[in-house]
DNA sequence: TGTACATCAGTGAACGCGCGTTCACTGATGTAC
DNA sequence: TGTACATCAGTGAACGCGCGTTCACTGATGTAC
């Protein structure tokens, strides 16, 4: 009995703590937002000591770094996702609301993911292994009839599209726009709304 | 001598230290960012001790959403005077240019801004006296042609242009697009150009 | 004009708190023989 | 298969720090007479 392992027992050794403790992180965000993000919240929220962290992270913002990378490849998964289940020239507009549901979703994840970039002063570069959000906007509107040729024209709309987004996910969340979002029918609506008045699609280039 | 007043000796009461404080918040923002803005920074940077705040302030809060109003009152003025110089039918690109430049020449300021508005779950609502920047955009897209009596396309279309600046302001920042910048010819033809590729006028009204 | 006194707007010391980080440690694991 | 030992991944106590806020206080100001 004093040798064999109770099942609810931890053992000593965690077994994956760095995945751990970024799970703990977005437990902590959603829970009680980004302000509560301390290093030393994340490490109780996954039952640990508070020096633990340091065995698979340098510090804290290397902590919050590898969170904000894991939304970023959130968000990258759920726009392939949606991208890929849309309707023939829809593609562009069903990214726009895949985009702006991710916000709407995991809102505090959303900041810490801008936080983060804000601190690098750039979005996430796209990998040998990997693209991007941004990327993936930047190619569909090349399949969507963008000039790939015209870098300058390909860039800005891409841009365009990238700025009225994240407008438009930011805005999600005041409350002062719910009775808008009543009006046009939920909030799936609202986002459809909204991105119909402003350009998304290449169509101006 | 002793009992003249040295020209540069403070008082010992201030004569408005309330305002002293707000002066001195924004001063600490845009030093040392965002982040840094506590209660006891601000008393530092207006030369006053911790405790003197408590008598113009009910909390840090307070003084947060005064920092917070003083900076929706200056975007405010902004607009305002940039649609009062706008050339006839550019009233709506004259406002959208000049919310973009504000949150480009305060960064620090418009994050606060919108913290305070996120924590109310509102973006500032207009007083009897004053209206908004907000109120602004809509009056404007009336202006410009919108149908006042379709209250549903103008708030969708005021939205739009709303998060269109928004999204456009808060990219503005990233070092990311300073080539693109350059290329247009500038921040300022950035902006427009970006502009150019999405809603901000009522013309898809 | 001068004095007494209430009120106002500061001071500065102190409080408790949660934080990031360091440190010496120890239990668990894996490897060499 | 068993043992010795190096390495790894935890613990828990401690550090110094800046913070928001409270408190008793005091200097300055304004008012009544």
């Amino acid at each position: 009995m004093r040798e064999s392992q109770a099942a609810d027992a931890r053992p000593y050794h965690h077994g994956d703590l760095r995945r751990a403790l970024i799970d703990a992180a977005r437990r902590v965000l959603e829970t009680d937002g980004p302000s509560a993000l301390s290093l030393r919240a994340v490490a109780r929220e996954a039952g640990v000591s508070p020096a633990a962290p340091y065995h698979h992270f340098k510090d804290k913002s290397e902590l919050l770094d590898a969170v904000g990378h894991e939304g970023w490849m959130m968000l990258n998964q759920a726009m392939a996702a949606a991208k890929a289940k849309s309707a023939p020239g829809e593609a562009c507009s069903a990214l726009g609301v895949a985009y702006v549901c991710f916000a709407s979703d995991n809102p505090a994840l959303y900041r810490v993911m801008y936080d983060r970039a804000r601190n690098k002063e750039s979005l996430p570069a796209p990998t040998a292994d990997a693209d991007t959000p941004y990327c993936k906007v930047r190619q569909t509107m090349i399949e969507a009839g963008a000039d790939p040729a015209d870098a300058l024209e390909l860039e800005l709309a891409t841009t365009a599209a990238w700025c009225a987004a994240h407008g438009l996910a930011e805005m999600a969340g005041f409350k002062q726009f719910e009775p808008l979002k009543a009006a046009v029918g939920g909030e799936l609506a609202f986002f459809k709304a909204v991105f119909a008045h402003m350009g998304l699609s290449p169509r101006r280039l």
